[in-house]
DNA sequence: GAAATAATTGTT
DNA sequence: AACAATTATTTC
């Protein structure tokens, strides 16, 4: 797929300035896509863990259909055929990367800031409010309720009225796959998008933000029985290795095997204020 | 058919 | 490093 994305050689005169959308284009033309149709929950041959090393490799994939929006949601369009229980538009997918000044990430707990109202300028500003439309509808849509009887369900709601179908609610869970992105020297374009799983909706709220605008806030909950939630915590490095621990950023154990191994085994932590290191033994 | 979206590339 | 320009799909 990587491959695939390589700029055309059409360009011989014109540069192609985003040779990612390019082959997005060209492979969406030839029908090499994985998924042209939207779904819920995982799509097969991605797991938990998956990197992407761009935007346009999710596009391709069917993963996330955009390669700006941070919202991925099913519209209007699918709530016929398949999908006519469903209430639309409905949230499939999200990309984490930082954007929004409102943003607060602790990996099985986040709360996502809704879209608009950006200055898109990189900043992180928001410059205006921000309306319940578009991504920000399809995620409240995709709330999920406690019920008496302690399980969750997704509601169905007809204007602002949650109702039951049938008795007041319908067992379908509908969760949304959240991506995040990551500081990534060996990724072309120095990030890297990991698939970090399942996640459900359990609130929303608006709010004034930082910048004094109305933000909506949406309050997601990793879903439990899923590989255990790495990427956030972990430095992984992938293609150029340091070549002394003094290259390594967040260094907290220089060897976390204590010398059983042959090759230290170095530790980061790039999450904790102090970087706190690991504690406990490794048993052999 | 316009509007919305912010990642990546290009330029300073 | 910071900033500006470009980008094209999805959505209604």
């Amino acid at each position: 797929m990587v491959q695939k994305e390589k700029p055309s050689e059409d360009g011989d005169k014109k540069k192609a300035k985003r040779p990612d959308l390019k082959a997005i284009t060209k492979m969406f033309e030839a029908n090499a896509t994985m998924y042209p149709e939207k779904r819920i929950g995982d799509l097969p041959g991605i797991s938990v863990g998956h990197r992407f090393y761009s935007r346009a490799e999710m596009v391709v994939v069917g993963f996330h259909s955009h390669w700006l929006n941070g919202i991925d949601y099913m519209g209007l369009s699918y709530s016929k055929g398949e999908y006519h229980n469903y209430t639309f538009p409905l949230a499939v997918a999200i990309v984490i990367s930082g954007m929004y000044e409102d943003d607060l990430d602790n990996a099985e707990d986040v709360i996502y800031t809704g879209q608009g109202g950006h200055d898109l300028t990189g900043n992180k500003r928001q410059i205006r409010d921000q309306k319940l439309e578009r991504g920000n509808l399809a995620l409240k849509v995709c709330l999920w309720f406690k019920l008496a009887s302690l399980s969750l369900f997704r509601c169905w709601y007809i204007g602002e009225q949650a109702q039951v179908r049938g008795k007041n609610c319908v067992e379908q869970c509908v969760p949304v796959r959240v991506v995040r992105g990551h500081e990534c020297a060996s990724s072309y374009c120095g990030r890297v998008y990991t698939y970090d799983g399942l996640y459900k909706v359990v609130q929303y709220w608006a709010e004034k933000g930082l910048s004094g605008f109305t933000v909506f806030k949406y309050r997601l909950r990793r879903l439990e029985g899923q590989p255990i939630l790495t990427t956030n915590q972990v430095q992984f490095s992938y293609g150029r290795v340091p070549q002394s621990v003094a290259e390594i950023r967040g260094l907290v154990c220089e060897d976390i095997s204590g010398g059983q191994e042959d090759v230290p085994i170095p530790a980061t932590n790039l999450v904790d204020d102090p970087p706190v290191a690991p504690s406990g033994k490794l048993d052999s």
